[in-house]
RNA sequence: ACCCCAUUAGCUCAGUCGGUAGAGCAACUGACUCUUAAUCAGUGGGCCGGAGGUUCGAGUCCUCCAUGGGGUACCA
């Protein structure tokens, strides 16, 4: 059986021959458990001093070390004959693992192979190791083995320790592979289960419930965006996935939940980017009797506590891209810029704020003005597009960069916010906001509107506008959530609030990507 | 959808003017009982993203395609 020749390319056909060769000296490569015992190695390091052995000055051993097990992937493989060093990782933290030749044949009488067995170990693999701890001469703490065992044997390669995995295509379609080549990237996706721990409980605290609406509909609102659609063969009937949970959310206010959110996955089927994915996580929350000045408040709890939160994390993991100021102000360092992220935010105004850069007035102004202005300053354009989407499209183009500290725009235009209130000493406006960082939408809010024969009327003119050519508008008017409203929904705030974008801005990430455990990419064909 | 850039060993990367395909890590063989990017000696490893074209000759030049990245557009 060892006259089978192996191609010394194949390294995973010496991976299996290996396999089978522990297998055959009673090292099981895929045993079911490891021996009971085994503490993490964030444990073993914490409570170093009280585990490790003491020695004299003379080098004599005056407190043997505690016998612990570990277990974990060998990521590191330093044999030097008759003894050899491991590098052990487990999901707590590294640490190092010392083979004996000797210390293991005393130890094991019975099994005069114990030793050897270890040269077919490959990085990757798993193992488990009970032994004595020590510091080595060098000062590096280290088990010394007695017992050792494979948990599981791995076939194929890791990347490269030094250098890591760098290649953005093979980081994301084998995330595993990236998480272990790159621990800022494990970093981050803890920073993201971080922050939504932090909102729930936050959320929690101030009284809301989270309930979950339905994912598949079959009418699709409470966002402009195209859906993506499916089918049900059981009712023969096609369904979208959600695009927002708002229309369902309004519903259980109507019902007589006061406050009440929802943290989950909506579906837009558009383009992706470094701040857009198809799937993303969106918090959507409602209170009754309150407004849109109610949901800055919790905006700034929400944003402030999960930068607290990223900040104590990051700092614990020794990140120096986090600020925590004397006044315990929290700011992020972008390309240079720190973003603070101490309540209160500034506050501005949409039509201000467009104002004071271009000098246009959006409330009296006319498209021939806007696309006047967008020629003049080489913007592109869809000429076909209405008055209020150009707006919009200014908006962005000459205020949103400009909103790197945390920026709460005020006031929108009706004409751009269909599920908005409207001001009542200025009905052209909506109490609505939009929150900014670095440029990006991190929230939008607004009083919402509770008043359904308005409400019927915008929605009507969106589905029109959709006739007139806007895909992203509505197809059909959704009559059960308006029949909801008749029956009379409180004075309510509602707010969006992007998770991913949010994460991405605290903990420094590039984008989007970087902190998605697995974003959509093109299937390999 | 459009523009620009990238794609070479398992991983990270060189490859000059168009002239025999290179390094480090990993792997394999051997030495080594406190190493730590272990060391030392030796060995193997390539559809140069794919398909065409120019040329005596293409990793290198040209065209198309695939995948990724950046930008633009789209995304209230």
């Amino acid at each position: 059986m060892d006259q089978i020749e192996i191609d010394p390319r194949d390294q995973r056909a010496i991976r299996i021959s290996k396999l089978e060769k522990l297998r055959a000296g009673g090292f099981e490569p895929y045993p079911a458990r490891i021996p009971e015992g085994r503490v993490t190695i964030s444990f073993v390091n914490k409570e170093w001093e009280h585990l490790r052995q003491i020695s004299d000055e003379t080098g004599q051993v005056i407190r043997p070390g505690t016998v612990v097990t570990l277990a974990g992937r060998i990521t590191a493989l330093r044999s030097h004959g008759k003894s050899m060093f491991i590098g052990l990782t487990d999901g707590t933290g590294d640490f190092q693992v010392y083979f004996r030749k000797n210390t293991l044949d005393e130890s094991n009488p019975e099994d005069p192979e114990i030793y050897e067995r270890a040269k077919e170990l490959d990085l990757g693999d798993f193992i488990w190791a009970e032994g004595e701890l020590f510091t080595t001469r060098t000062g590096e703490p280290t088990l010394s083995a007695n017992r050792w065992g494979v948990a599981a044997k791995a076939l194929l390669q890791l990347p490269e320790k030094y250098h890591g995995l760098t290649d953005p295509d093979l980081r994301l379609r084998q995330r595993y592979l990236d998480l272990l080549a790159n621990p800022e990237v494990k970093r981050n996706l803890e920073k993201r289960a971080l922050v939504i721990k932090t909102i729930r409980a936050c959320l929690e605290d101030e009284g809301y419930i989270e309930l979950e609406t339905p994912v598949l509909t079959s009418l699709y609102g409470g966002a402009a965006a195209r859906p993506f659609t499916t089918h049900h063969n059981a009712l023969d009937i096609d369904l979208y996935l959600r695009i927002a949970t708002e229309l369902y959310l309004k519903r259980l206010i109507v019902g007589g939940f006061e406050r009440v959110f929802e943290m989950g996955k909506v579906f837009r089927n558009e383009g992706i980017d470094r701040d857009h994915n198809p799937e993303f996580t969106l918090l959507e929350l409602y209170e009754a009797f309150a407004d849109y000045n109610r949901m800055m408040k919790i905006a700034e709890l929400l944003v402030g506590q999960s930068a607290r939160a990223v900040a104590r994390f990051a700092e614990g993991a020794g990140e120096t891209y986090f600020r925590t100021g004397e006044d315990g102000a929290l700011s992020v360092e972008r390309e240079g810029v720190l973003i603070s992220f101490r309540p209160p935010f500034e506050r501005i105004k949409f039509v201000d704020s467009i104002a004071n850069i271009t000098g246009i007035d959006v409330l009296k102004s006319e498209k021939s003005e806007l696309v006047e202005f967008f020629k003049s300053n080489g913007i592109d354009f869809d000429p076909k597009q209405p008055y209020w989407p150009l707006v919009d499209k200014l908006f962005s183009e000459t205020v949103e960069p400009r909103l790197i500290q945390p920026t709460f725009v005020l006031d929108y235009p009706v004409g751009l916010s269909p599920l908005a209130k409207r001001k009542a000493d200025a009905p052209e406006l909506t109490e609505r906001f939009e929150l900014f960082v670095w440029g990006m939408e991190i929230a939008n809010a607004f009083s919402e509107l509770n008043d359904p024969l308005d409400q019927r009327a915008r929605m009507e003119a969106q589905v029109a506008q959709r006739a007139a050519g806007d895909e992203d508008a509505p197809n059909k008017i959704d009559e059960d959530f308006l029949t909801a409203l008749e029956h009379g929904m409180p004075p309510t705030g509602g707010m969006g609030i992007g998770i991913g974008r949010l994460v991405t801005i605290l903990s420094g990430a590039s984008s989007l990507k970087e902190i998605t455990p697995f974003p959509l990419v093109k299937p390999r064909s």
